[in-house]
DNA sequence: GCGCCATGTATAG
DNA sequence: TATACCTGGCGCA
């Protein structure tokens, strides 16, 4: 489940659980064992995510790089840790008798040890990020401006904004009615998605889950049956194809959009003239 | 139990 | 543009 408000949390779950404190590092699965070896108990100063990358530091200025994919997963929890379940690539155990954590990273695409360098030609090849306060949205609308591209696949493009998944796509472009498909969109427009990212992706990190509907489009302020829809209220259009808007009641519609199913509201998001 | 799909990206053609 | 990769949850027998 990650999008940027993901790794946000994971970055932080980490460092409350074991900064500045010696970590046993192990890679039950196998694939980052020699790593984990050189890292093991040596003291963890500092985790933080850049878009949807988390940097996990070392001491003496060795990083482990992870990045999810679709599918991984970074479980933090306080306690001892049980038996390894499933294929744990790596593990950080730490704290004290009396406050004992322990993280175990699943399923992730990307896990490996990296130099100052590396680390920083990652985060050089990331557009803003909208959970940074010292973010430059302007960047990103030059890169949008410049390019007549799909505002929906610009948005999904790390190299322009990073942090922003399917997800956050659909849902911001519904709430700033704005079709996927529409290209040259204006500077107002952008403004607008940029402040709607960064309200929507700090709730994300605060709570851990994306909700975007606002209370006066819940299923109960609209008079509707809460139970029809299955996501419970908390998104507008996104994985709701052929269900209705919780708007206008039009079904939504759903086309795959840089590689990935986009969602809209057709009559909520006009379309762009040149689509007929 | 099986097959599909998923909040992602890299790489081949 | 298509496909490979990684794991878990779901719908459907």
């Amino acid at each position: 489940m990650p999008e940027g408000h993901t790794l946000a949390r994971i970055a932080h779950g980490l460092r409350t659980a074991f900064a500045d404190r010696p970590v046993r590092v192990s890679s039950p699965q196998g694939r980052f064992a020699a790593e984990a070896a050189l890292l093991d108990r040596s003291v963890l100063t500092g985790a933080e995510s850049a878009g949807k990358h988390l940097f996990i530091e070392f001491v003496e200025a060795q990083v482990v790089h992870v990045h999810l994919g679709l599918i991984g997963g970074f479980e933090i929890r306080s306690g001892p840790p049980p038996d390894p379940v499933g294929q744990v690539r790596l593990r950080l155990v730490g704290g004290g008798p009396r406050a004992a954590a322990y993280a175990d990273l699943r399923g992730a695409t990307r896990c490996q040890l990296v130099t100052p360098d590396e680390r920083a030609a990652v985060v050089a090849r990331l557009g803003p990020d909208p959970l940074r306060s010292d973010a430059d949205p302007q960047r990103a609308w030059l890169r949008i401006r410049n390019r007549p591209r799909p505002i929906g696949e610009q948005l999904m493009d790390q190299q322009v904004l990073a942090g922003v998944g399917n997800v956050y796509r659909a849902e911001v472009l519904f709430r700033q009615r704005i079709h996927p498909r529409r290209t040259s969109i204006r500077r107002g427009q952008f403004q607008a998605i940029w402040a709607d990212l960064v309200e929507l992706m700090a709730e994300g990190v605060r709570t851990g889950r994306i909700d975007t509907v606002r209370p006066e489009h819940t299923p109960q302020a609209m008079g509707r049956d809460p139970r029809v829809d299955d996501h419970g209220g908390e998104v507008y259009v996104y994985r709701r194809h052929g269900q209705p808007c919780l708007v206008c009641g039009s079904l939504v519609c759903t086309e795959l959009l840089a590689g990935r199913k986009s969602y809209w509201c057709p009559r909520c998001q006009r379309a762009p003239r040149a689509l007929g």
